[in-house]
DNA sequence: CTCCTTGCAAATTGTTTGCATACCT
DNA sequence: AGGTATGCAAACAATTTGCAAGGAG
């Protein structure tokens, strides 16, 4: 049913910019959406929709994440291991409208999602402050996570 | 002054360590503390470094740059234009603790730094929250800068 | 039928690594 | 002297691009 709406979305914007409705571009973001959690590189992506069309390139994927994250509805995130990461937009996921923050450890590397954002009053802040309409943001924290501490302690 | 006090803290680290005082080591770390204001690639501060000192290689400045990182003398973040950028260290800078966040516009790509962090409250929630120790954040905003919103409209 | 899109392979770009030499301590 | 660092070139990995063929509108 959710999955229903987001890919209408997506045709929608498809039809709007006089882009066409491609296979391979509903299954990129179906496995988006369906990895609700996971931060995919663009080769675990490929790896997924190649099982249900395994004709699909790797190009196919690098430039249909560049669209589906120029028309918001997928987000980018760099995890410091040299690669970007993707997942669903929070615009569209759920449509709460909120995404997480994540909390790199320094000592194993481990990321660690972060509950909700609460970034809302420094948005509308620096509105203010400077013009800039916020759509999005990516807030990561970098540190020492519980185990790691107990390690060095 | 300042600029002594930073290389004295980098003299230190090293000798703590055990590694080595080199010439290329604090010409890196020279020019990055020169140039507080910018977000330099591994290359940009190659440039920089060969004025004075033109035998310096490329790898050379990678190796130093991630040393750097360890030591937490400088910053690290991705603007999404696919390369690492660095600058001075917020905890070394000035001594203010206090990084800065990127407001990035969508349209023009262009990169305004924004003002002081305010998310001391969000970091101490967090340690309480996840154990997890924060030592270090980065935050980006994305969104639509005062002029190109004035385009559009 | 037209133009957008794809798959493939080659090209690029940012970064890392191996190794012999040069340099700090 | 002894081990660390360096410069160079080659290796790598992620991403992009050119192009002929295929597919959507």
């Amino acid at each position: 049913m959710e999955q229903k709406k987001t890919e209408e979305l997506l045709r929608e914007k498809l039809r709007e910019k006089g882009l066409k409705i491609t296979h391979q571009r509903l299954l990129i973001l179906s496995v988006l959406e369906q990895n609700g959690g996971r931060h995919m590189t663009a080769e675990d992506i490929y790896e997924l929709v190649s099982e249900d069309y395994p004709e699909i390139g790797l190009a196919t994927v690098y430039r249909t994440l560049q669209l589906l994250w120029e028309m918001q509805l997928v987000d980018r995130l760099c995890l410091d291991d040299g690669c970007v990461r993707y997942e669903i937009g929070h615009l569209v996921q759920g449509g709460s409208g909120h995404s997480h923050h994540h909390l790199i450890c320094r000592a194993c590397n481990r990321v660690i999602p972060f509950g909700d954002d609460l970034l809302d009053d420094l948005e509308r802040y620096i509105e203010e402050a400077t013009g800039f309409h916020v759509m999005d943001h990516e807030l990561k924290f970098y540190g020492l996570c519980r185990e790691c501490r107990k390690k060095t302690e």
